[in-house]
DNA sequence: TGCATATTTGCACATTTGTGCAAATATGTG
DNA sequence: CACATATTTGCACAAATGTGCAAATATGCA
């Protein structure tokens, strides 16, 4: 793994390690249609600017993907790139080495 | 999953999500021994007292554990913890929900 | 006991982060 | 166009975070 795999690896991790954010992507996780933004607010303490700044950085990490539809927005969970990710480090972490 | 849950499981990917730390968690991934403080300070851009800190995040979260040995300490990977909590996620991600 | 080594801790500091509020922007509707 | 609704952005700010350095602590060894 290079030090950038670890970076983006870390970043990743870190859109996912924050309460909101991982809340919103909880809820995602349980619908199976696109979220409007404004539907999602009442799954986390903030308000819609917190929200949208949440949505963004998800969005930003690609662990979500957005779709715009008028003056909304509608949020889906982009789950096979997240749950790949998150077995590819399991894998390797529960891997026992070779002896060196 | 309750708030706590979700709670926790953040708390361990944010721990994870930080270059450092993930740099650690990658080097003691790929020793099938415990390894010493010092001997991991070549992975990551911090001084001793840096990985001291890093390696306190890991273990407070229980991905590390460590075990004293005269003035040194053997960090070692909780393999099947950290694996296992990831799955978990990962899991409940790729598992499409029934329509409501 | 005195010294070397391993690790932790206190301190200071710069940076990042999460947040609410108000204003701005975008878009649908009458 | 005027207005309502959805979302984003600028601003300010408190809190958290990562860091190095120096001092403290712990332990092994001569």
């Amino acid at each position: 793994m290079t030090d950038k795999d670890v970076q983006e690896l870390a970043d990743l991790l870190k859109a996912l390690g924050e309460m909101n954010r991982l809340s919103l992507v909880c809820r995602l996780c349980d619908c199976n249609s696109p979220q409007k933004a404004m539907c999602l607010c009442d799954c986390c303490n903030v308000d819609a600017s917190g929200v949208s700044r949440h949505l963004k950085v998800l969005s930003q990490e690609g662990i979500v993907s957005v779709e715009k539809d008028g003056r909304e927005r509608n949020y889906s969970l982009n789950r096979s790139f997240v749950a790949s990710r998150l077995r590819f480090l399991a894998d390797k972490i529960d891997t026992q080495q070779e002896q060196p």
